[in-house]
DNA sequence: TGTCGGTATATTGTCGACAATTATCAGGAG
DNA sequence: CTCCTGATAATTGTCGACAATATACCGACA
């Protein structure tokens, strides 16, 4: 995933949507920062008009949040609302583990199984410096997803929730346990591969648990050097 | 809920994307229709600013469908997509009923129990003319879904998914099963008041799984009766 | 007669300007 | 010095008009 091919958007306004929404996520605009309309448009060379339009579809991805008559700001982001954001994912993405175990093609489960192998490699050559930073974790969740061929799970998930959860994980510096996070998600595959939807959903939010508990406790540390 | 109280929603855009998404939702906009937006601007006596930034909010219900430099047209719902919507219902609402039965007070609890209670006596006076066409169904798991006290959990379901399951309801007709579905009701709200979220989830799963194969049949019988 | 190409129409996308609301700040009263 | 009040400025919401694209229609040609 990562950066698209960078498919010609036919609108502005989709195309300055995909931008804003890359420099959120990415960290470029902070949050909470205000989103001034006449700044922005002179910016990117363009008019109110498809600005407004993709500030309103950042807002359905809960990426700015907009008050009426007063503007959007870049949303920003409690840790109880980043715990949320977890059982969402665990209910979410346990179901597309259940489904993708059915649905998914056998070519699709040996790429899979590859993609997890190329990332052993890395974490073994280069122990620590994760490629967790670089988001491959959510390259395995993003496969599992589409791997449940529900559309609708698909979208919630992909164009929304992870979008979400990049951004969480920027602000709040949450790199995750590479190794054990590796070998959960080799028993996900293992799961898919034998077709056991009930395994594999258990596993799955088994480790969506583990990774909450483990924000939990990077967020109780945060809070604790702070004071 | 049924018709809010009418909120004075501040700015046109808001009051139009309420009013069209309760049109389409109750079926006035017929699905896979047209919506044209000089025509509406007209109709509704509006320019057609907000009009497009309240048809934006309704594509991102997904009660609407639109392609660029085309339009937009009302949501046409293939029954692949009402199933794989039952799937995500199962995963979210399963999880909503984990939830309450931790979040939810006592209070909560015995007002929902009420709601049943009344459930079962306009049931048991006036048998198969369900009140749940009057979609009181949805009254139950909308409380549910509010006792989780998950805000995205809330967001998701409330203001879009379940103004989905409506408009499906009212397309393809389908009524479900008032008595059986009312004890399910039942034992999921006993198993909340008993603080076993374990228990909530899986009999609220169980629940609709049930009322997905309930739609299944249901579809295989028009099917039937075209051919 | 059926298909292809071109024109005409209508619809969507975009723009700049105006109106309405809110935030800012200066000034004065307590 | 603080707090309230009122005018000012800036931002958002809305509008109508223009440009770009797609659809529909119609005639020419195979």
């Amino acid at each position: 995933m990562a950066t698209s091919p960078e498919e010609t958007h036919v609108t502005i306004s989709e195309r300055i949507f995909a931008r804003i929404q890359q420099e959120i996520v990415e960290g470029k605009m902070k949050p909470g920062s205000k989103i001034s309309e006449p700044e922005l448009a002179r910016a990117y060379g363009i008019s109110r008009g498809p600005l407004r339009e993709a500030i309103g579809r950042l807002e359905a991805c809960s990426l700015v949040v907009r008050k009426a008559n007063v503007g959007a700001r870049v949303v920003s982001l409690s840790s109880e609302q980043l715990l949320e954001i977890y059982h969402v994912r665990e209910a979410l993405e346990g179901m597309a583990a259940r489904l993708a175990a059915t649905a998914m093609s056998d070519e699709e489960i040996a790429d899979l199984a590859g993609l997890l192998s190329g990332h052993r490699q890395q974490i073994e050559e280069a122990p620590g410096l994760g490629y967790f930073q670089k988001e491959g974790d959510l390259d395995f969740h993003y496969r599992i997803v589409q791997g449940s061929k529900n559309s609708r799970l698909i979208e919630l998930l992909c164009n929304d929730l992870y979008h979400l959860v990049r951004l969480y994980r920027h602000q709040f510096g949450l790199v995750s346990r590479a190794q054990r996070a590796l070998v959960e998600h080799e028993h996900i595959v293992a799961a898919i591969a034998d077709r056991d939807g009930e395994m594999a959903e258990l596993l799955m939010r088994h480790h969506i648990r583990a990774t909450r508990a483990n924000a939990v406790r990077r967020i109780a540390e945060q809070a604790a050097e702070v004071a």
